[in-house]
DNA sequence: CGAAACGTTGACCGTTTTCAATTACAGTGG
DNA sequence: CCACTGTAATTGAAAACGGTCAACGTTTCG
C-alpha cells in the first residue's frame, strides 16, 4: 500500500486502499459497462477516460495523471459509462467501493474533504474549458499564465502546457518568442 | 421565495433560500476578496463568474446559468476569489451560507446530493473541456453530437450550442450543411 | 405589417496547423 | 570523456481552416 501525498485527501484515500495495480500501456483497465466495485486513485503514469464511438473512433473524456481519482461519479453509478485505458505505463492504488462509502459515511471530515476536493476540481476544470474556448494563442497563454503565477515550468514540458491549451507545442514557442522579443515578461 | 426545479438538489436548496435577489446586466454580485456570507441559485439569466487583469481585461472563469449554483467552491473558503457580474438581468436566490453549513451537516442526505452534483458537475466539465480540446469544427460537432444523444435543440437555440463547443454560429451552419449534403444525419 | 433575432451562404483574410529541417540537450554505454 | 540516441526546442514555409464581414432569406412576435 502506498501513501499518495498529492493532497490530504489523496494521503487520506490511499489508506484505504487494498492493493496496487500496474497497468502497460494500452492496457484496459474498464470498460462502459463493466460493474463498478473499485475507485481507483492513480500513483504514475496516465490513463485516458474514453467513450467509444460506433465507428471505431474514441472521444477522450478525461485525462488522469498521478494524484487524479478515477472515477469521482463512480460513487453514484452503478456501472462505469465510459472506458478507461492507460496512455502510459502506470500504477494505481485500488480502493474497493463499499470501503470508501462506508468511510465516507461514518467519518464526516473525510467526506467534507472529498466534497471539497470536488469543487476544486469543479473550479479547475471549468477554468480550463473556459481558456480553451479563447480563440488566439496570444489570449490562451495569456489566460494561463495568469491562472499560473508560478510560472512556466522547466524545459521538456513546455510541450504539455501547450496541450494543456489546445495548441501545437510550435505554435506555443512561437507565441513565447514573440513575447521574449517584446521583453514581455518570460 | 422561489423554488428551483432544474434538479433535486436545487429544489431541495431554494427551499433554504432567504430572500431573491434580481440583477440588471451588468450589476455586481460580488468582487474578489468580499467576504463569502452566501451561496447563490441562479432563477434566470445568467451571470459571468471573472478575474479581472491588471491590464483592465478580464478573464472569464465560468458562465452560471438558470439552475446553476454560485460558486459551489464558496463553502471552503472566506472570501471570494472572483467577480460575479450579471451578463444579463438576473433572478437569484439567496442562500445564506451558515444556513447552508448547518443544513449539510444536518442532512447526510442533502450532503450526498451534493457531492452527487459536483461528481456530475466534473465529469461534465471535463468532457466540455475535451471537446474543446478539438481543433476542427467536424470533430468538435461529432464529439458533441456523441454526448447530446437527444439531438440538436430546437431552432433559435443552435447558436448557443455554437457557442457551447467554441465556434462561431456561421462554422456551426455551415458543418451542419455539410452533414446534411452527406446525408450524414441532421 | 414591421422589427428583431436567427439562419444561411459567399468571399476574403489572418492565424494556426502541418510538414520539414536544424539545433540543443540529457542520458547511455563504450 | 565522448560519441550516440532520443526527445524537446526552434525556426521556416505552405496549406488549410475558421473567423470576420456582408448580404439576404426566414421566423417570430407585438
Amino acid at each position: 500500500m502506498i501513501a499518495i501525498m498529492s493532497s490530504p485527501l489523496t494521503a487520506e484515500l490511499s489508506r484505504l486502499g487494498e492493493r496496487e495495480q500496474k497497468l502497460a500501456a494500452n492496457d484496459v483497465l474498464f470498460r462502459a459497462g463493466d460493474p463498478i466495485l473499485s475507485l481507483f486513485l492513480v500513483v504514475s503514469g496516465a490513463l485516458l477516460l474514453t467513450r467509444s464511438l460506433p465507428h471505431g473512433s474514441e472521444l477522450v473524456l478525461q485525462r488522469a495523471g498521478p494524484g487524479a481519482i478515477l472515477a469521482e461519479a463512480s460513487l453514484f453509478a452503478q456501472s462505469y459509462h465510459c472506458d478507461a485505458i492507460a496512455a502510459q505505463p502506470a500504477v494505481l492504488c485500488v480502493l474497493p467501493r463499499l470501503r470508501i462509502e462506508a468511510a465516507l459515511a461514518s467519518d464526516p471530515e473525510l467526506a467534507r474533504a472529498m466534497t471539497r476536493h470536488l469543487a476544486q476540481e469543479v473550479q479547475r476544470s471549468r477554468a480550463a474549458a473556459e481558456i480553451l474556448s479563447l480563440k488566439t494563442v496570444t489570449e490562451r497563454v495569456t489566460a494561463w499564465m495568469v491562472l499560473n503565477e508560478s510560472g512556466l515550468p522547466p524545459k521538456g514540458r513546455w510541450r504539455h502546457v501547450a496541450a494543456e491549451i489546445g495548441i501545437t507545442p510550435e505554435a506555443f514557442y512561437r507565441e513565447l518568442a514573440r513575447r521574449r522579443a517584446k521583453g514581455q515578461g518570460v
